[in-house]
DNA sequence: TGTACATCAGTGAACGCGCGTTCACTGATGTAC
DNA sequence: TGTACATCAGTGAACGCGCGTTCACTGATGTAC
């Protein structure tokens, strides 16, 4: 058993991780310089690795964006999932931690969050990237749908409309106020906050009274 | 009076417009292929100029990006300001007209929208982009206060906190759906409705009765 | 009205650079027997 | 257990390309007198 190979972090001739290393690599550049600053090629050098090399793992340089977008919206859905935890112990409560898991995500991935609504990828661009979106769009819809549960049966509005309205409401202020590279205007408050009032206040339109 | 040279649209040796032929080539360019698919070089070659022209009339690229975003801005501001029309007939009815403006705005000219929101400008990066960008939010901060103004004084939410909740549910759902290149996802209804049931609920929950 | 001249807005050739992509290749891995 | 071999994941050199930027230059414009 040859765990001389295995136990350094590089390996000689084959890197043993390089798919990874290029998405890790992939998402320092764009982290760094934006969408536009990053290169098929510098990918390759952060990896340690030569520039014909991804090639071996990517068709070009869209479909590691790509790969990029979907990991982002994979995590995105499992954390606004975890914040939502089922509704518990109320939805309201529980769109709170949502907006702010959205706010947060947002902040504390700006390469990932840029990736997935600003790189310029065709929106058909791969099924599991659109699956992906799609799951994390279904926890909001998701929570739309018991927030709406709760109003009375006639005058309900749709729940599809109020997912959407939630959608924008968060992203709206993370775009304009929560990436983490540089807000592009300041805030008299957290966005956290901002987020939370302007849902409340949308609540209680809708026809929840305000705890 | 030589108005030979007048009357065509392309002089000899002098371009006679160059700043502006550049500003519509970025633009142009920026709506075919995205904030990254313009250059220096091909604006130029657009132009009808040499590569080196430029430089005459910017000092780089991201001068004449930031050239294009304060535009983009003004006429944001311009277009808001006459949706706004002094609050007329009354401030509802003159807000929904501005979030109709807005989302027009974002649909017919996704490059200016991509120069002024995506394009990853420095904030800071010129005294009179920041100032157009404040004259358009500073129409969105009126309509606030004229709203804000319907309410009884007790209990009045901040003017700002309302202003900075009406632009984060424009840019959502513009960001998301409205966007003249490719709206991210499908949409049941026109982004103008959804904006629309939007705000009229978010009015409802400040207090103002629904028509 | 005409002429001299300063200023300005272009030219075009050149440079170094990094990118994307290809190619024949080769070292490492794992499996069949 | 050992060996032969197919497969795979990398190399590295090469290519054409377009970009940003510079430079000394030159044609056009407008103004002073």
């Amino acid at each position: 058993m040859n765990w001389s190979n295995k136990s350094r972090g590089r390996r000689g001739y084959h890197h043993g991780n390089l798919r990874e290393a290029l998405v890790a690599a992939a998402l320092a550049l764009i982290g760094e310089k934006g969408p536009a600053g990053f290169t098929f090629a510098e990918a390759a050098r952060r990896a340690g690795v030569s520039p014909a090399a991804p090639y071996r793992h990517f068709r070009d340089r869209d479909a590691l964006m790509a790969d990029v977008a979907q990991r982002g919206f994979a995590q995105f859905a499992d954390d606004l999932a975890a914040a939502w935890n089922e509704g518990a112990p109320d939805p309201v409560a529980a769109l709170d931690r949502i907006g702010r898991a959205y706010l947060a995500f947002a902040g504390r991935e700006p390469a990932y969050y840029v990736a997935m609504f600003e790189s310029q990828l065709p929106p058909d661009c791969s099924p599991d990237l659109t699956a992906a979106a799609d799951r994390a769009f279904g926890v909001l819809r998701q929570a739309a749908e018991a927030v709406c549960a709760l109003l009375p049966k006639a005058g309900r509005p749709p729940a599809s409309m109020v997912a959407f309205h939630l959608w924008s409401m968060a992203h709206g202020i993370a775009s304009l106020f929560a990436r983490g590279d540089s807000g592009r205007r300041r805030l008299p408050m957290p966005p956290e906050d901002l987020l939370e009032a302007q849902v409340l206040i949308y609540l209680d339109g809708l026809g929840l009274g305000r705890g």
